[in-house]
DNA sequence: TGCAAAATAGTACGATCGTTCGTATAATGC
DNA sequence: GCATTATACGAACGATCGTACTATTTTGCA
């Protein structure tokens, strides 16, 4: 790797913590050089505009999601242990800590939804496939026979990715000490309804 | 109501809107007195601050909430019917056509999540009593026979929290047109798991 | 109708925004 | 070890940010 591919690694880096408390649009090239040691336009030439800053923020943490959350998973057995595979690694991906402002993901969907841009166009695809991604383990669950025949696998997402927005909100928001377990419950009671 | 109050009234609707699309931070005197045909310093005579606009944005909005929603909700018959209506109420307030950008207390949530502050501090209180709403809604659903004893009131305030916020995703983000769908669906089991 | 008070406008401020440009320095390939 | 390219810097740009002052208009009441 590069020099500058490595600077620009750092700078992704700390533009996603910082992102993920204030926002893409609240992310901003001077805070941001001056927290990295760097200068402005030093920092500026690596992206050339502010939206593909933002875009490239948004592409690493996609990214990190893959890596972090849905390949991991996807090693657990076929069925309902990769379920619960994707369930955990999902809940403590949104409790990140070493993101100051939580899911960086979840944040940029609620300012992005009715802002036209690349950024938007991006992260819905991305956020299509991860929803697609839910629908699919269900389906296999539902092959090996762990899962009713009849469980609509969009409806399946639906509801997952639900619980993970709720935890989200109790977590951070709310500070609820008790929403691992407000979590962990419904999803019992998701699975529980699944179940062949 | 005297000529300031009113006009104070014309801004905190304007800039709701604004905060809606571009989150609370995102909002500015400068565009929001121009859209209004008023002066920046005008404007902010009736303020001070912009953290003071920013809190009575969120007021504004709490109490629009109260009055769409929670309170209608609660002239309908004790227990399920009740709740039917306070799940109808919400998603329509969810979905509203007249905002932007979607449901700005949602917004605020992420955007304030982890951003100290009296916005983040009365965001809370007003989401804790909207929560505590539901779960007393349920409680009373409980002791008139509509719901099985041993449900916990919180943990179902928790669900149904959870299926507004996945449909505030299907729908602004995704654009799904089964959004609606989705989110009657999940409601309707979650209705049928809490029956007594 | 006149007058104090309330409401709005005007102007200016320092700070910071994203961006451009020219230049210096550091890393890389031969 | 040198030439070339990649990388970073410094200064400056116009625009806009929130806010402070002062002046002007408008309003509501005696």
């Amino acid at each position: 790797m590069g020099k500058g591919a490595e600077t620009r690694e750092r700078i992704l880096d700390q533009a996603a913590r910082i992102a993920s408390r204030d926002g893409l649009e609240g992310l901003t090239i001077g805070t941001l050089s001056s927290e990295l040691g760097l200068s402005k336009s030093g920092l500026f030439a690596h992206f050339g505009s502010k939206d593909e800053l933002q875009l490239q923020v948004l592409q690493a943490a996609v990214q990190r999601f893959e890596y972090g959350v849905i390949r991991p998973a996807l090693t657990a057995p076929r069925g309902e242990p990769r379920i619960r595979a994707l369930f955990d690694r999902w809940i403590s991906w949104v409790n990140q800590e070493d993101m100051p402002g939580g899911c960086i993901l979840i944040a940029a969907s609620v300012e992005l939804d009715d802002r036209p841009g690349l950024q938007r166009d991006f992260l819905v695809q991305a956020h299509r496939a991860r929803v697609a991604a839910l629908a699919k383990a269900a389906r296999i669950a539902i092959e090996a026979g762990h899962f009713r025949p009849d469980l609509d696998p969009e409806q399946f997402a639906f509801d997952f990715y639900s619980i993970t927005l709720g935890y989200n909100d109790s977590k951070r928001l709310l500070r609820d000490p008790r929403a691992d377990d407000r979590a962990r419950d419904a999803f019992e009671r998701l699975l529980a309804s699944c179940r062949a």
